[in-house]
DNA sequence: GTTGCTTATGTAACCGGTTACATACAAACG
DNA sequence: CGTTTGTATGTAACCGGTTACATAAGCAAC
């Protein structure tokens, strides 16, 4: 039936050499003959034999695991992040474990304490905002973890992110800049998500008499944007630009927009955040955020192996967003 | 520095009882008393203990992880079979790994290799078409392992999906009903992609004397689809409707349309495949077949579990993806 | 009060690696 | 030639759980 895979014992009595020296040439100790190594290689090759990985943790306390604890799998977003994780992971010789929070906070200490339990040594969160247990339990089993998504050096981890706040300040000051002055900001929910609400404050940050700034919140779906716009346009309304804070939400006030036969970005200009692949393919192409996810996800990956493997420790890290100008914002008056 | 985690014999030193009684608690064995159970629990709390879980596999031979290969993270088809890979898992008590392959079936023999060695028990692989070594690999180690995104009770592991072929052929029946006889095929790379092949073979099995196929192949992207459609429309041509075998390429074929001013459905019929978020939402909204992707994720996850669990042998199981009739498909000559 | 049975707990072997320390043998040196 | 030094390999303890088996205690039955 399940027969025992073999072990280190086997491929030492095969060989005619003690478990030791196959450790060592399984492991690549230079005190090893050319020889030996060859002989014990041809072996482990011969029976098929992996190092039972369980045992090798036992000893040497390391399970070279990473877990990645995210929102949500459903939005490319994550998945373009994690992606890159993945790759970065592997390559460091690392496994990968995702776990899903679905926004919830105790939902994710509960998913950590999981993932501890499973080995996991480093851990990859989104957001700064998280239970007090959380870092209780993982600085108890000293565990590193780092927060991306986010930019703020006072957090109780490092972050490796972005400046959701400056971001969002940036966007409305380039539509203000295009003459805008009445603009709709459609952000995802705030209760879950503190990378939300730091956009939102920083749309508001951004301070001019004639500013006014509509706020609707929505669902972080296609149709949620939809539905929004679609309220929005049902009434009258001056608002000249709308600002998403997901390019999702911007392909659902897209659709709206159509639907209702308004032209972007003649009648309405569109801006959206985070560059998905269909955003710069659209007509016209959207205007929006470049958000640094891969480079993100390598970055969190390797200086998590970093500390695991040297002891360094991890310093927060600024990556920075880059405004892609696409033909759906216009010059207010010229559109 | 890094303190040691607390062990079995320190719950039992700081109780008074033997580790094998601890040992029992927390395996919930009845044969200890209620009294000894709470002693031991409150110690573990107040201690913070977590077994560690290399030890725990060591003996028990189970790891409880369950790993994912999946061609890439960044197309949200794949995304959302993952988020219902990994809430099964999590429900049952396991942990996911997910490892990508980049649709290159040598990597992903090595990966599969550096999954069993990092202690993955069950497998779940995207379509049927897999290097041998990879059988006799998983065979030996008597690991399960299942082929998802495809149907072909034939196939060397149990198939847990839907049947591209018949689906296809549908497809081109449906737009063959509508009256639509000179039929565009676009569909991503046949070489590392059984399932895009079956597909094709699928839409070309439909036999019908006037019908026409034109087929090309492109990059599974917006852009791919877009180029293609772009190209297409350049040189005067006399496709009445367009099957992309993904939305995602539909997607793309929308933006070329609208960007050359033929109108949907009226110029040009467009159909897709996957039925992804923002399908429905699109004006019009997009005829796809929905594809049962959470199904499929959970139900490979049962199997594998429950095999593993019970021994239960794994049958190949078929799921059905069905027709979203949206507007973009019209019958020919009432565009 | 001896025997038998049940139940709660303890002792120690074991899982399969790694590694400190011991050993054996060869080359180098005086 | 004896001693030193270095290199390749072996022996056995150890990591932290699980569990077969041993033991002890409690209780009923004769």
């Amino acid at each position: 039936m399940k027969q025992k895979a073999g072990s280190i014992r086997d491929i030492a009595r095969e060989t005619g050499r003690s478990v030791a020296t196959v450790s060592r040439a399984l492991n690549g100790s230079q005190s090893v003959t050319k020889e030996t190594r060859d002989t014990i290689m041809e072996a482990v090759e011969r029976l098929n034999y992996i190092p039972n990985p369980a045992a090798r943790a036992l000893t040497t306390k390391r399970s070279r695991t990473i877990a990645a604890v995210v929102p949500t799998l459903e939005h490319s977003i994550f998945a373009r992040f994690l992606s890159s994780v993945e790759r970065t992971v592997t390559q460091l010789g690392y496994s990968l474990v995702i776990a899903v929070n679905n926004s919830n906070l105790d939902e994710e200490l509960a998913t950590t304490r999981k993932l501890l339990g499973m080995g996991a040594e480093g851990f990859i969160f989104s957001g700064a905002q998280h239970r007090e247990e959380l870092y209780t339990l993982l600085e108890r089993r000293s565990a590193p973890y780092v927060f991306t998504s986010c930019w703020d050096p006072q957090a109780t981890a490092p972050t490796i992110g972005y400046d959701n706040h400056a971001l969002a300040r940036d966007a409305v000051e380039y539509l203000y800049g295009l003459g805008h002055r009445d603009i709709g900001i459609l952000h995802s929910p705030l209760a879950t998500n503190d990378r939300a609400r730091a956009r939102l404050d920083g749309a508001q940050s951004f301070e001019a008499a004639d500013i006014q700034l509509t706020v609707c919140e929505t669902e972080l779906s296609v149709t949620g944007g939809l539905k929004c716009v679609t309220e929005l346009l049902a009434e009258k309304t001056n608002v000249t630009a709308l600002l998403c804070f997901s390019d999702v939400i911007a392909l659902g006030a897209r659709f709206a927009l159509d639907g209702a036969g308004w032209r972007v970005p003649h009648d309405m200009s569109l801006m959206g955040f985070d560059n998905l692949e269909w955003s710069e393919n659209a007509t016209p192409p959207l205007t929006t955020f470049e958000l640094p996810s891969r480079e993100m996800g390598q970055k969190a990956s390797e200086v998590l192996i970093e500390k695991l493997e040297g002891g360094k420790e991890i310093e927060p890290f600024e990556l920075y967003g880059s405004l892609i100008v696409g033909g759906s914002t216009a010059r207010i008056g010229n559109g």
